[in-house]
DNA sequence: ATTGCCGATAGTTATTATCTATAACTGATA
DNA sequence: TATCAGTTATAGATAATAACTATCGGCAAT
């Protein structure tokens, strides 16, 4: 049989009756505050006389006083009472709370073109957060989630991952673009295209890859094709293909700001459609902090407006 | 029906289930920590996410992760533990406790004579209390032991009253006494006693009130005998014996002084015996504190060497 | 003496804390 | 891939506890 030294139980319910009687000098009174009956109140003190292994309270016939060490008991009562509730509410504001730091993963596209508009938004509406965008490829992301290195991210593919969440958010589009008035028509096939001057991203850039990946489901190769330069940024492309110095496929997300201004414009390709979706990947283990909680939520609402 | 809005009962005990998991980061360690077993464990923790409305543990596989929630509810658990734990520790000082005041009440004899000396020798023992001695009659002591105004007396008369708790301490004795070599002879009966010009308190004194209680007894009244004077304290009228106006009749401890160094004498009275006892008073139903306690076992104590 | 107020006690019931045994899941290894 | 070791969750049983109702007994004031 284990040798059980029980250490204080003491409940803080216990101590807050204790401070009833004290206050109001009545197991009667104290009973009534807490909706209690008094039986129950003289057996909360005894316990508690017994736990102390003292008298609290002389009871003489219509009034009770405490001892001594009642009154030491009844000030630090108090604290604990005040702590307790201060805790009560200090986890009811962290539920609430939307301040602190945001951080979140994204893959290139995302990151670059989609959530620097929806932050900003965001911390409008709630200004005293801070925020920071982690951009990695999607890999990347979705590994530093895994491993709890980051609590939500925005990728553009599903890696399954048993562990991840993957919520739907928009969909990008690979498209083709020129440089404005390059074309007579700008509908044409896919291989027609590949016959133009193509700038491209450097080998193992997300959107490199993505590129080839579409193209080989067509059965092209980069082989066939004229490229006209190589360059180390999507904005180092977009600049190339402004010049004139050939074509691109690019993420529409990118580029949408030019083509609204007619910097650049897109060639609809008839036959191909290059399409993907973006998701908000999360850790189906994790609860995310009411501020990534409501980050998610303004993040879903905001894709569909646009 | 009563509406029960139940307000967090939280124990302490609960706070330190969930402080002891959330520090060994694992549920099962946590229940070898407190010697309980990992349901029980498992079960506080689940009561407190249901109270708080919120998770505080993600439960990964061979890990569990805190939640936001669970950081402040650590923070604020450590301090109400603590607070706690000093309760627990200070209610234990308590009861050991014996510094501060000490008042004592007393009649006049006990008051004068026989309190200072026990009360230095008290404070020899426990330096760090301070001492203070009300002097009234044994009937104002009473009084305010039952009006809880004293907690402690000394008085020399059991005046009957249900609640009061006597403590025999000592006799005390009325005896009759003269200069030194007034007689030739110190032992005389009362007959020849009264015949002897006597020194006296003024009426309404205590010691007054027990010498006609006592010579009532004897049939002897104060009119049959020769007044040298009145005087207005025990010692005006030892002073007045000393320069020998007359003899009178004092408690013995208050002269037990002035028969040592010979400075008085006593007269023996052959045919009658004037004792009476001397009790350390207390309310039945007062719990005294430590100090007090001790007192009064130093109290008893020290009366018997006397 | 009687009445009214207050706390204590007895006995009951529902809740709760704890236990044992076992399931379900994860991560690592054979 | 299957299995093992380590971890939390679940189910079911039991003992402790907190609450209630009813009643007793002491004290003080009428």
């Amino acid at each position: 049989m284990p040798i059980m030294l029980k250490f204080s139980l003491m409940d803080v319910h216990q101590l807050r009756v204790f401070a009833s009687v004290f206050k109001n000098k009545s197991f009667s009174k104290a009973s009534e505050e807490l909706h209690l009956t008094q039986p129950t109140i003289s057996n909360h003190i005894k316990s508690l006389e017994d736990e102390f292994e003292c008298k609290l309270f002389d009871r003489l016939g219509r009034t009770i006083i405490p001892t001594k060490e009642a009154d030491v008991l009844y000030s630090h009562s108090m604290e604990i009472i005040e702590k307790a509730d201060a805790l009560k509410e200090a986890v009811g504001e962290v539920k609430k709370d939307l301040t602190g730091k945001l951080t979140v993963g994204a893959s290139t596209i995302p990151g670059v073109y989609l959530l620097p508009r929806i932050l900003k938004g965001f911390q409008n509406k709630y200004p005293s957060i801070s925020v920071q965008i982690c951009i990695s490829d999607s890999i990347g992301i979705i590994k530093s989630i895994s491993r709890h290195e980051l609590l939500l991210g925005v990728v553009g593919a599903k890696l399954g991952n048993e562990l991840i969440n993957y919520f739907p958010l928009i969909e990008d589009e690979l498209i083709a673009v020129s440089p404005p008035s390059f074309m007579k028509n700008n509908r044409m096939e896919l291989k027609d295209f590949i016959e133009l001057p193509m700038v491209l991203r450097e080998e193992g850039s997300g959107t490199r890859r993505e590129t080839e990946k579409f193209l080989e489901t067509k059965r092209v190769t980069l082989e066939n094709i004229k490229i006209a330069g190589i360059f180390g940024s999507t904005d180092a492309v977009k600049q190339a293909v402004k010049a004139g110095l050939g074509v691109t496929i690019l993420s529409r997300l990118a580029v949408a700001d030019e083509l609204e201004h007619k910097i650049l414009e897109e060639i609809k390709l008839t036959d191909v459609q290059m399409k993907r979706k973006l998701y908000v990947v999360t850790h189906k283990k994790r609860t995310l902090p009411h501020l990534y909680d409501t980050f998610l939520k303004h993040l879903l609402e905001e894709s569909k407006n646009l």
